[in-house]
DNA sequence: ACAACCCCTAAGCGCTTGCTCAGGTTCGGG
DNA sequence: CCCGAACCTGAGCAAGCGCTTAGGGGTTGT
């Protein structure tokens, strides 16, 4: 019935959540998460970033798993948007798969301490919600495999082995959120320049971006 | 004085530690903070996959932090073994390079749960624990960075970022740890050569060994 | 025979963990 | 002026944590 959210939603990274409360909270488990990982943070040290007291997160949140998992499942949905908005564009196979390995990466810089959560604490999840989440993970495998499959039919790649090199691609972007660090010396966008350089290597792309 | 090891401890995985009741710790250990996770993990959890009681750990291990440096340590100068070794042959750059990617996800893939602690855990580590081990993942990056560097100084690769280049190998190499599953469709033999042939053409390299 | 030694266990200590609950404050609507 | 809903806190519980301690068996050297 009320119309106006409190806040948009949708281009900020955490719009979707409400309250503002609970958004505060959340903020503050990724930054924890991200940093000392999902078993070593305590509800109260979750708490204390966000300025509450560590019974405050039990009104917007039933466990600390479950806040993992929405963490989680945003951060896979934006992530695979990201994606897919750049493997829907129209060109060549070449040109969309270097869009989209520039902007997966990318994110993975830019958000590095989400995609951090998101990548490596799966296994923190519970049964049910770790199953759910993988389904969306093979959905980012099918994205990237198509591409390379159809680079390949319509002659401009050449890949021997295209899951395995699926693997090798998506492997390549995700590990950008373990070791990227805001004070080094590469930006986001650097980055995602190079890994797409790099991928159309990996698929001998034979004419990038028209010739060479 | 006792000239007879228990066991030989160089070939074996973990031949190194003695005695043979500190290696099975040292085994479950590495089991147990594979599956879960260093924080995750007990000491009762430990002990019990060892079949011996939580006490029985700190007769030869100090604290559950000790038990895990022991672990990253042996680790790392094994991984780092592997490299070095393909790197110190005689060939063209792109002979060396291919055979150090080789060995290296060989190792990944072959000992995987020992290389998701290695390259997952460190943050578990205390300050001064941590900083060694970082010191000699600095001298991986070296070794590869080496060989790029004199592939593109005798004209064999054709790499505009060497120490981009050198990063994102090392990385998708790396990555092999988090993703790899033994029951999977790949033996690590095929994931060693998928991945030398990838690292080849990320580099341009020109005559990938002769022909082909 | 026996003391010295190593390796191990049963029991448990002090502390932190995830989580709960009774109660208090704030605020818009009747 | 008061009500009920939404939100938050102080205090604390049961469980589990890393780690310690006292002591018991087996093997060894003398």
């Amino acid at each position: 019935m009320n119309a106006a959210e409190e806040t948009t939603g949708e281009d900020t990274p955490w719009g979707e959540v409400n309250p503002e409360a609970a958004r505060r909270l959340l903020v503050a488990a990724v930054d924890a998460f991200a940093e000392r990982g999902y078993h070593a943070t305590t509800t109260r040290d979750i708490a204390g970033r966000a300025g509450m007291s560590p019974a405050a997160l039990y009104i917007h949140f039933k466990t600390k798993e479950e806040l993992l998992h929405r963490i989680s499942k945003i951060g896979h949905e934006r992530a695979l948007y990201v994606l897919d908005s750049e493997a829907d564009r129209d060109g060549t196979a070449a040109e969309r798969l270097a869009g989209a390995v520039r902007s997966f990466v990318r994110w993975h810089a830019e958000r590095h301490t989400t995609a951090r959560v998101v990548q490596y604490e799966l296994d923190a999840l519970g049964e049910e919600h770790r199953t759910e989440i993988v389904a969306l993970r093979r959905r980012s495998d099918a994205v990237v495999r198509r591409i390379i499959g159809e680079g390949v039919r319509d002659g401009e790649f050449d890949v021997p082995d295209v899951p395995g090199t699926t693997l090798a691609v998506l492997s390549l972007c995700i590990d950008v959120a373990r070791w990227f660090n805001a004070q080094g010396s590469r930006t986001p966008d650097e980055v995602g320049e190079l890994y797409a350089d790099l991928v159309l290597r990996m698929v001998g792309a034979r004419a990038a971006s028209g010739q060479k």
